[in-house]
DNA sequence: CGAATATTTGAGGGCTATCAAACTGGGTGG
DNA sequence: CCACCCAGTTTGATAGCCCTCAAATATTCG
């Protein structure tokens, strides 16, 4: 049910803010942008499934993509929550061959979609392309140790804390908040929990200062959740 | 404690058939030996710490590196083993700076080190060193991302079998053996295991016809392992 | 307003980390 | 040759953590 569009101008701002056009100069951005199409995803649709054949890779415009890879028994297990900007399946240029994981979207999501083969034969013309995706894997690459390493040492609460420093601004001296980008279910996807222990998580940083009113939540200590 | 030495015809060749070398030509290949080093380390000894500037990536030519993150409680996760002909720390070349991560020899190691800025001036000259390090950054991120996996999705006895099935030889029908290339603690720490839940798990494992006789393993059925 | 979807709460159990102690095997020096 | 030592490994006991299932409660959206 993907629909085509011919990119608007927004879609092409939103196109070349995608983090992997950063650095980029008009002619390979141009270049690039040749390779690309613009589609739309209802909630719940797979991109793609491991496995399948990989013949492009994408940049999120809108909306969210989890990046998941599948158990022998059908278990799911959630590698990344893609969001806006975010650039996914790249490593298809010089790993090609079949996506290693699947990839759904969650939302009423708008993508870029760049043709690996074309791609890839930019990349003598245009090296700066090569290092743009070299830097774009290699900050994949960096918080996908990062995720691993808070797997192996972090508790529940640990991570969701470790999870709002990150993303709240602070406002008063040592208080700050934020709004959760996506519904709670995908945030402990994001952070390997059972939608339960990220309740329970919240529940018991309340003792720290956290608190939650669906997607607002409010800390009252910044020092005293960094302790936790 | 490092020694520096000048690279033998041994170590010559050791360098040419790690991974990063593979698919270049004998100018690229040149031009990549030139930004080197061969050194070694003692075992245990620290080749560098998460923080520090970002001078050289490394291929391991002998012996084994672990790749560890530190906790702000001082705690150590492991994110991954090295084995001769591995690169590490290439994430530099775009994501430059500081390492991040810190890096630990596990043995005698014979290493070969490459300047980071030196490596970063051949790109324009020779994409295709461009090309072989985007193919290594993908695959460490491809099994980064499926040690991540594994890790939400499969107990400790599962792992042990999963990679027990990927490194073993396969001899008469349905049987297997191997030998662990290195201690079971770092087996353990590779598995994102506590040394005595890998030896619980290969004691699991006996029921599923696994023999442990130090580093030798032998398997019995490598079908039943595949159902565990 | 109501149905579908999220989220929270409770109970129970499996899994693995941790601590402590026994054990193994290979290498050393007597 | 043997007793000893040491690092690595195994075993036992315990406790904490998080998943699962089930049910109650909120929220969201049409």
């Amino acid at each position: 049910m993907n629909r085509m569009l011919t990119p608007s101008n927004r879609e092409r701002a939103l196109l070349s803010s995608a983090g992997i056009f950063a650095d980029l100069e008009n002619a390979e951005t141009e270049a690039l942008r040749g390779c690309s199409t613009v589609m739309t995803c209802a909630p719940h649709e797979i991109l793609f499934q491991e496995g399948e054949p990989g013949v492009y890779f994408y940049s999120l415009l809108e909306g969210y993509v989890r990046l998941f890879r599948l158990n022998e028994r059908g278990q799911e297990a959630d590698i990344r929550i893609c969001e806006p900007r975010d650039t996914f399946a790249e490593c298809l240029i010089e790993a090609g061959g079949t996506y290693r994981y699947g990839a759904q979207s969650m939302d009423n999501t708008v993508l870029a979609r760049f043709h690996v083969g074309k791609v890839r034969a930019l990349l003598a013309e245009y090296p700066r392309i090569g290092a743009a995706i070299l830097r774009s894997l290699s900050l994949h690459l960096l918080s996908t140790i990062e995720c691993l390493a808070n797997d192996r040492m972090q508790t529940a609460p640990q991570r969701v804390a470790h999870y709002l420093l990150a993303h709240c601004v602070e406002e008063e001296p040592a208080t700050a908040s934020l709004q959760l980008p996506f519904p709670k279910n995908l945030l402990a996807r994001k952070l390997g929990l059972a939608p339960e222990a990220l309740s329970r998580a919240f529940s018991t940083l309340k003792s720290a200062g956290v608190t939650v009113h669906g997607r607002l939540i409010a800390i009252s200590d910044v020092n005293a959740l960094r302790k936790i």
